[in-house]
RNA sequence: GCUCCCAUCGUCUAGUGGCCUAGGAUGUCGCCCUUUCACGGCGAACACAGGGGUUCGAAUCCCCUUGGGAGUACCA
């Protein structure tokens, strides 16, 4: 039996990060196997429904570069692939359930439900249906059924057991009489999410369910629906939470969760999807860069972790810098920095200098818009440079300064206009030679005079791209300053 | 409250009874490279939650405690 696996988002407007780790493994645990990936809408939820939210997963599935094989956009032989378009197939099923009595109408209302459970846990109670309706008579049903509005539960039995054999977690076992009476359909006519992803998953031919964690305490309902329809249930992989830096659950309440936010702060497909990778499974070595080829071809079960992992930014960002300087391609580095560029920058930089600039800034860089921070050395005029921090305050006192500044300035009043890295590298040879001034204290405050800060791109690229000129200007007016 | 899950450096994790005086990565600090800044390389500090068992031997198996988390909707 080929292997088929599912994603399977309600559509909220944006992708969670959390979401997108799940879609991942099930990508991978599918093209591992040489099996498919499908994805599935579950917009079963009419009062969620936001415009736009499909576009927007798919698209952002795409740039991740996460394809799926069957889905809303692409088809598929078992589709339709958005639940709110597979309503009869619902209404089919659960007569069946009903026709079995496995399954029975509910007539409460929203009211009556909530003094009940208010009462329940004033009472120390596990809230759960108090099988009001569960007992009435076919002549009851059938009355209130023309006349009232109603959803269909679950009848589940009140003794017994139902054992859930994880992928991950092993066998897991929970007493019947702890599982709710689950609404199965609700009096919309829409499913709810336990009976529809049941009926989709066994209707879709999916082997191997994998999910978030926050599923598996629902699982002995899904399965317990499995026993009634008598069909064989996939198998389950409950997959270890993504986690905010308190170890809850990770939420949009402590910083960004969403994908689209991250790409948009200048994080990258790869890098991203190769750390989320490694958010709760880990390879059989200790390598740590993937691509998604890799990925597919390392990734198994067995070696995803049970507990919850933080989202840890600062590994994020190492991760990204990784990616940033070394692992893409120079074009692709251009395509990704340049749009950070301030167009006056563009216009006043010119283009040789600009492909200096993007180069000697490269190493520091771990995003695309880090590129900002990197910038005004080369833009700031000096009138301008804010010389106050500590860093900067120390480099200036040292007592040879206005020595070294004497010797470099005339040194480069005698250059050519076309004053290169070599020369300059020469010209502070030089100057080591003659005033005995070196190391830190040759190069830190020809820095300072120079970009203003203390720590920038190698002085000699810096020199290179500023021109003699205006280092001439530079060293006058830090001269001044110096009086 | 109830049900269920989980428990190794701050964080991500390796580890499936002896190879562990616990390995890697990140972050922090130091050194080297570099006459500078980064990148990079090297190194340091930092963890088996606690208590009982089982065993010749436990990070690894069992139990208890503690701690954390999830679920508990006509949301997914």
């Amino acid at each position: 039996m080929t292997v088929r696996t599912r994603f399977a988002p309600s559509p909220t407007g944006y992708v969670h990060v959390g979401s997108v780790r799940t879609a991942l493994y099930c990508y991978l645990f599918a093209r591992h196997h040489g099996g498919q990936y499908l994805l599935r809408i579950e917009d079963t939820d009419q009062t969620r429904y936001v415009e736009g939210a499909v576009e927007n997963l798919l698209g952002v599935m795409k740039t991740l570069g996460i394809v799926h094989d069957e889905g809303p956009d692409c088809g598929g032989n078992k589709g339709p692939y958005y639940q709110s378009q597979r309503l009869d197939i619902y209404q089919e099923k659960i007569k069946i359930l009903l026709e079995k009595n496995h399954a029975y109408p509910c007539f409460c209302t929203a009211k009556r439900l909530e003094l009940m459970r208010e009462e329940q846990t004033l009472l120390g109670l596990p809230p759960k249906y108090d099988g009001h309706c569960k007992t009435l008579s076919p002549e009851e049903v059938s009355e209130k059924m023309a006349t009232e509005a109603y959803v269909i539960r679950l009848r589940v039995p009140d003794s017994g057991q139902v054992v859930v054999d994880d992928l991950i977690r092993g066998k897991v076992g929970f007493q019947n009489n702890t599982v709710d009476d689950q609404v199965l359909m609700k009096s919309d006519g829409f499913p709810t999410y336990h009976f529809a992803n049941v009926v989709d998953d066994h209707e879709m031919e999916i082997t191997h369910v994998i999910r978030g964690e926050e599923w598996l305490s629902s699982t002995p309902k899904h399965l317990l629906l499995y026993q009634f329809f008598g069909w064989e249930p996939p198998k389950f992989a409950h997959l270890p939470l993504l986690l905010n830096p308190d170890k809850s659950k990770l939420s949009k309440r402590q910083g960004d969760v969403a994908v689209e936010d991250f790409l948009k702060a200048g994080y990258f497909e790869e890098a991203l999807l190769n750390f989320l990778a490694l958010l709760g499974w880990h390879p059989s070595d200790n390598r740590e860069i993937f691509s998604v080829a890799e990925l597919i071809q390392e990734f198994s079960l067995d070696r995803v972790s049970k507990s919850g992992a933080v989202f840890d930014r600062e590994k994020l960002d190492w991760m990204n810098g990784q990616y940033l300087k070394s692992q893409i391609s120079w074009d692709r580095y251009l395509a990704l920095v340049l749009p950070h560029i301030p167009k006056e920058v563009l216009d006043s930089l010119g283009e040789a200098k600009l492909h200096k600039v993007l180069m000697a800034v490269r190493p520091n860089l771990d995003k695309p818009q880090d590129i900002l921070v990197h910038l005004p050395i080369f833009t700031t005029a000096p009138q301008e440079f804010d010389l106050g921090s500590e860093e900067v305050l120390e480099i200036l006192k040292i007592d040879t300064n206005t020595q070294l500044f004497l010797a470099l300035r005339d040194l480069l009043a005698k250059s050519s206009n076309e004053l290169g890295m070599e020369e300059f590298k020469e010209h502070l040879k030089t100057i080591q030679k003659e005033h005995k001034i070196k190391g830190k204290a040759l190069f830190m405050p020809v820095r300072v005079a120079l970009s203003g800060v203390v720590h920038g791109p190698d002085l000699a690229q810096f020199a290179e791209i500023m021109g003699r000129q205006e280092m001439i200007d530079r060293l006058n007016l830090m001269l001044e300053r110096l009086g």
